[in-house]
DNA sequence: AACTCGGGGCA
DNA sequence: TGCCCAGAGTT
C-alpha cells in the first residue's frame, strides 16, 4: 500500500487511542499557550501544570509579565528543569511583545521564531493551536515514530516534518501532532519500545504492504 | 556539530 | 546511579 494509504489507516488509529488528545492550555489564548508550550520544553504535563497556575495568577498577559523582575519569574518556575533559561526567555520574550507587537501574540513564524526561546517547534504549535494556522510540530517523538512506521527517511526532524505533511492532510496536522506523542509515550517509546502491545506496530506488521 | 541548561522519568 | 527527554541558544 502506498503511503498516503498507511498513513490514512495509522491516522484511524490514532484516533481511536487518543480521540481527544490535551496539551497544557491547550485552550487558552495565545500568551497564555506560548509560554506554557516554551515552559514544556524537555518538562513534563505535571512539571509545567505546576506551576503555570502561580505563574498566570501573577502575570496573566505580556504587560503584566513584561513589568517583572527576572529573578521573579525565575522563582516561581523554580522547580522545572531549564529555569534559568527559560525565565529570561520569558520577561525578554514579554517585554518585546509589548514594545513590538502592542501586547500582542504575533501569528507568523518569522515573527514568533524572532522571539528569544521560541524555536520552530514552539512556533509550531503555537501557529496550530492558538491561531489555527497550518503547522506541523515534529518533535524527536514524531521523528522516532514516523521512522518507524516508514512514513519518513528524515535523519533529522526537518525533513521528517516534510515527509509527514506530504502523506497527512492538511486538517489533521495539528491534532496529529498530539495524538503521536501521546501515542509515543504510551507505546513506541523511545527506549523499551512496547511493539508486541503496539497497534499501530501489529496493524503494519499483519499488513503485507 | 557539539555543548549547555536542569529537574524528572525510567531502567 | 546514569542516561535521556514534549528544545533552543551559543560557540
Amino acid at each position: 500500500m502506498d503511503k498516503k494509504r498507511k498513513a490514512a489507516a495509522i491516522a484511524k488509529i490514532l484516533n481511536r487511542c487518543f480521540p481527544d488528545p490535551e496539551i497544557p492550555l491547550k485552550h487558552s489564548d495565545p500568551f497564555t499557550l506560548l509560554i506554557a508550550t516554551l515552559l514544556s520544553a524537555q518538562a513534563t504535563d505535571a512539571a509545567v501544570n505546576k506551576v503555570t497556575p502561580r505563574l498566570f495568577q501573577r502575570a496573566p498577559t505580556p504587560f503584566k509579565m513584561a513589568e517583572l523582575e527576572e529573578a521573579e519569574v525565575r522563582e516561581l518556575i523554580r522547580t522545572i528543569g531549564l529555569f534559568n533559561t527559560k525565565a529570561k526567555a520569558i520577561v525578554k520574550l514579554s517585554r518585546m511583545l509589548v514594545d513590538g507587537w502592542g501586547g500582542e501574540v504575533p501569528s507568523t513564524f518569522e515573527e514568533l521564531e524572532s522571539l528569544p526561546g521560541v524555536g520552530h517547534k514552539t512556533a509550531s504549535v503555537v501557529m496550530c493551536q492558538a491561531f489555527h494556522k497550518p503547522a506541523f510540530p515534529v518533535d524527536t517523538h514524531i521523528h522516532r515514530l514516523a521512522k518507524r512506521w516508514g512514513l519518513s527517511r528524515g535523519k533529522d526532524v526537518k525533513e521528517t516534518e516534510v515527509d509527514l505533511k506530504a502523506v497527512f492532510p492538511k486538517s489533521k496536522w495539528a491534532k496529529l501532532h498530539l495524538q503521536m506523542i501521546y501515542f509515543g509515550r504510551t507505546f513506541c517509546k523511545a527506549r523499551n519500545h512496547l511493539a508486541e502491545e503496539c497497534p499501530i506496530c501489529t496493524f503494519l506488521k499483519s499488513d503485507s504492504n
